[in-house]
DNA sequence: GCCGTTTTCGGCCCGACTGTTTTCAGTCG
């Protein structure tokens, strides 16, 4: 039997998370390497099945263990050692992980001297009030513990929370910190500065020469339900729909340092501080230091310089090879918001969820800088949102005559044709070349085995006609999980025919996946970024798709729609 | 368990806050 990338990864990851527990520490070095070798293998593009032990100890962080672990899982399907530990720790007693204050050290104690096991029995301890026999607890604890189990579930530890809905209260919240007075500046870090999909929690580091008013300002805020900690430079709190904010002061000397920290990832900072100790400094979040001399800490740009590297930019922040490509001068020429020269996934309300009309679109286009954007309004498929040939012919009419009337911008008469679960498309081949572009997606049936989606999605890229393929798996973070298919072999099809990959710049969707881009770009396959937008208000989406892009390490000579239109429509022009 | 332009052994990122303690361990990020 062969074990998927996928399932090496999980396997890996329980290792960390049962030896992490095992050890007593998650810093513990066993449960860190386990981590390593999973970051290692993230960043490691190729396929793990049929890799010999040596290849295995190429990849960065996996070692003679953990290579001996891969080849025993791959040709057995479990892991003796994996097995021992889950015997050692049942999934009740790992639930117990989940409750914020319970680290491995105190759950091991109370396994110990009170034969607490799961979430029950952690209960009766609590109700006889054992906990405060022990050393180190008292009825603080107590109360602590049984507060945190009420709201277990609600949101333990582990808890993610899609971007979409956080994003905007973490910028207003910014907004709100930084107009106290004495605040130099506020901005969400964390997952939020790098884009990730989903984040554990909100981090806000705020510069100011007066921390005592912003932590007095954040305990009084209504979001607030549930003061977790507060200090004098940093107060955690719980907002009324259980999302956990952190926010920290310092002093405007050191934001750089605070932001570099607070931004992270966790992985990305013990690389910049391992390259500091190298150095023989040392680097924290007040910045970084040669005994008691500050080297840099005032701009992020200074703290990167000072140890050697290019400016990464936050959403590559995730230890996926950008610290030794920066540290190399090898990291690639990122797209940014300012290369984008169109859209070409555009709604108006020609389509029935469309909100704003033609020409309000075409303004709002104009007002975005843009040179150029595809109307790809929903074909006759989608019954409800969809043109029918009649309808789309005049929308075409319509567009022509703005297209005239705005000489500033290129108008594409263009369309959203439905993948339908065989492959169909809408309308038939000769009306479906009408359209100046069209961009094909999956709206429907997303619960067909991953072959069936593979042949699916191929099928209907190898019409002549079809020039993206938008939103790849339907999904929606966290509500969602999108159609299974064969990455690889789409991708493959993609790079063949030269239909791009559509990034969908909607919070919701971010769609295909950073992981999907990045695999795009080493299989030769260029990318459209795109809004999506139904609403005037939707253009800011491109700002998102080209963050999301970048955590994809898409580069700017792969993004279709920061070429001029020529180009576009000659690529279209010779798929016929 | 991994790793080596000082090392095949002895290291492995750094600090705030809490609760329980009089100096610190545990947890968290």
């Amino acid at each position: 039997m062969a074990a998927s990338r996928t399932e090496i990864l999980r396997m890996l990851a329980e290792m960390a998370r049962l030896t992490a527990l095992d050890e007593g520490s998650p810093q513990s070095f066993k449960a860190r390497a386990y981590e390593a070798a999973l970051a290692g293998i993230e960043g490691h593009p190729g396929e793990l099945t049929g890799l010999s032990k040596t290849e295995l100890t190429k990849i960065k962080g996996v070692g003679n263990s953990i290579a001996e672990k891969i080849l025993e899982f791959d040709t057995t399907g479990t892991v003796r050692k994996l097995e021992e530990l889950r015997a050692k720790y049942p999934p009740g007693f790992v639930e117990l992980t989940r409750v914020p204050g319970l680290g491995p050290k105190t759950l091991k104690m109370l396994r110990d001297r009170l034969g607490v096991v799961d979430v029950d029995s952690l209960k009766e301890a609590l109700d006889a009030e054992r906990l405060r026999e022990l050393p180190g607890m008292g009825e603080k604890s107590e109360e602590k513990i049984r507060r945190a189990l009420e709201r277990l579930g609600m949101h333990g530890k582990d808890r993610r929370t899609p971007l979409v809905e956080v994003y905007g209260l973490a910028h207003s919240l910014a907004a709100r910190l930084g107009d106290l007075p004495g605040v130099v500046e506020a901005v969400p870090c964390g997952s939020i500065r790098r884009f990730s999909d989903t984040i554990g929690d909100v981090d806000i580091v705020v510069a100011t020469t007066d921390p005592v008013v912003v932590m007095n300002e954040v305990a009084n805020l209504p979001h607030l339900s549930e003061l977790i900690g507060s200090g004098e430079t940093k107060t955690s709190f719980l907002t009324h729909e259980g999302l956990q904010v952190d926010v920290r002061a310092v002093h405007p000397d050191q934001f750089g340092s605070a932001l570099l920290y607070f931004t992270g990832s966790k992985v990305h900072n013990i690389a910049l501080r391992q390259r500091a100790i190298d150095r023989g400094w040392l680097l924290s979040e007040y910045g970084l230091f040669e005994e008691e001399k500050v080297v840099a800490s005032v701009t992020e740009e200074d703290l990167y310089a000072a140890l050697g590297m290019e400016y990464v930019p936050p959403p590559l922040r995730e230890g996926r090879g950008e610290v030794e490509a920066a540290a190399g001068d090898r990291l690639p020429r990122l797209i940014r918001r300012e290369d984008i020269a169109g859209d070409m996934h555009y709604h108006s309300d020609r389509s029935g969820d469309g909100r704003s009309s033609l020409e309000e679109m075409v303004e709002a286009a104009i007002e975005a800088g843009y040179r150029y954007v595809a109307f790809t309004d929903h074909g006759e498929d989608l019954t409800i949102n969809g043109s029918s040939r009649e309808e789309m012919l005049a929308h075409r009419d319509r567009i022509r005559q703005l297209d005239d009337r705005y000489p500033e911008i290129d108008l594409l008469f263009g369309c959203e044709l439905n993948i339908g679960p065989d492959g169909s498309l809408d309308y038939d081949p000769g009306f479906r070349l009408e359209f100046d572009w069209c961009v094909a997606s999956i709206h429907s049936h997303f619960d067909l085995p991953a072959e069936q989606q593979t042949i699916r999605v191929l099928k209907a890229l190898s019409d002549p006609a079809v020039n993206a393929i938008g939103h790849l798996t339907g999904r929606y973070v966290g509500r969602r999980p999108g159609v299974e298919l064969d990455v690889d072999a789409v991708l493959e099809g993609l790079a063949t025919t030269g239909v791009a990959l559509e990034i969908n710049g909607a919070l919701d969707r971010l769609d295909a996946t950073d992981e999907v881009a990045r695999r795009a770009m080493a299989a030769g396959v260029d990318v459209v970024i795109d809004t999506d937008s139904h609403h005037t208000r939707e253009l800011i989406r491109m700002d998102y798709g080209v963050r999301w892009a970048q955590r994809g390490w898409v580069t700017v000579d792969r993004v279709l729609n920061a070429r001029p239109i020529e180009e576009i429509r000659a690529r279209v022009a010779a798929r016929r």
